[in-house]
DNA sequence: CCAGACGTTGTT
DNA sequence: GTCTGG
DNA sequence: CCAGACGTTGTT
DNA sequence: GTCTGG
């Protein structure tokens, strides 16, 4: 799965891991939830970090109020018609310092956060897509200026009404202590391999690279109920709270 | 051919 | 039960 | 992912 | 856009 994730490293530390420039609108996250943007490197310009709304929604959408897909299995992703494309031209890695976890009944459910004992940065696998709304099909400017525009113009000249970059986080098989609480997890890489995401334009090396990594040092624990609500988002949120 | 879906997760 | 909002 | 809403009318 | 179902 992964529907909730942590990144409260800072903008420092963030640029430097990752060697990316960070822009002034990233603030650390204890809660990062679906539809609320995330911080991620994109094939587009890997060498900045840049904001997409989390739930992707496809070039075919026919609006933007519907619901983007938060998650993408990695073993069907290269067949799926809704991420296809995504996989082999828009990829991105989003940083994290940890994900969130849920067991227990709808009522009570019991969250553990994943992460590193040192809580150091770790990059999940995404793809991301663009959406643009309909475009005007008037064949003037809102200025009025005749241009070389001719009457009747199909409006593939006109700018969209509407520009939606969206991201999903892929998902594998869980590994190590995750599969204890859960079958599902984020695909994440080993660090010396996470820019070859960016530039795996070959099916083949796609696969080798979203095969399940057991990341050494990954731990589980129990922390507080509050981080169900997706309204809360502070540092107590990732406190031990015991077995 | 056209119409309609296109996704994941967890839970019962 | 199912959809929407964060 | 979980939480919370889920509706209409008329009036200010 | 592209695939599946009828």
């Amino acid at each position: 799965m992964c529907g909730r994730f942590t990144l409260f490293a800072g903008a420092d530390d963030l640029g430097e891991r990752f060697s990316v420039s960070v822009p002034a609108e990233y603030s650390p996250r204890y809660n990062v939830s679906p539809s609320q943007p995330v911080p991620l490197i994109g094939d587009d310009d890997p060498g900045r970090i840049q904001f997409r709304t989390w739930g992707l929604l496809p070039e075919w959408a026919d609006d933007a109020t519907e619901h983007g897909y938060i998650n993408a299995r990695a073993e069907t992703i290269e067949e799926k018609p809704a991420f296809r494309s995504a996989v082999r031209r828009r990829r991105c890695l989003v940083p994290a310092d940890g994900f969130y976890e849920w067991t227990g009944d709808r009522g009570s459910r019991q969250p553990y956060r994943v992460a590193f004992g040192d809580d150091r940065l770790f990059a999940m696998a995404g793809i991301w897509e663009r959406w643009e709304g309909p475009r005007r099909q008037t064949g003037l400017d809102d200025f009025g200026v005749s241009g070389e525009e001719p009457a009747g113009s199909d409006g593939r000249d006109e700018p969209p009404t509407e520009v939606r970059e969206t991201v999903a986080i892929l998902t594998t098989a869980a590994a190590g202590p995750v599969a204890e609480i859960h079958d599902r997890m984020p695909v994440i890489f080993p660090p010396d391999r996470e820019r070859e995401w960016l530039d795996a334009d070959d099916e083949e090396r796609r696969a080798e690279l979203l095969r399940p990594f057991e990341a050494p040092g990954f731990r589980a624990y129990r922390v507080s109920t509050a981080v169900n609500d997706p309204g809360n988002d502070e540092p107590a949120l990732v406190e031990p709270m015991g077995s």
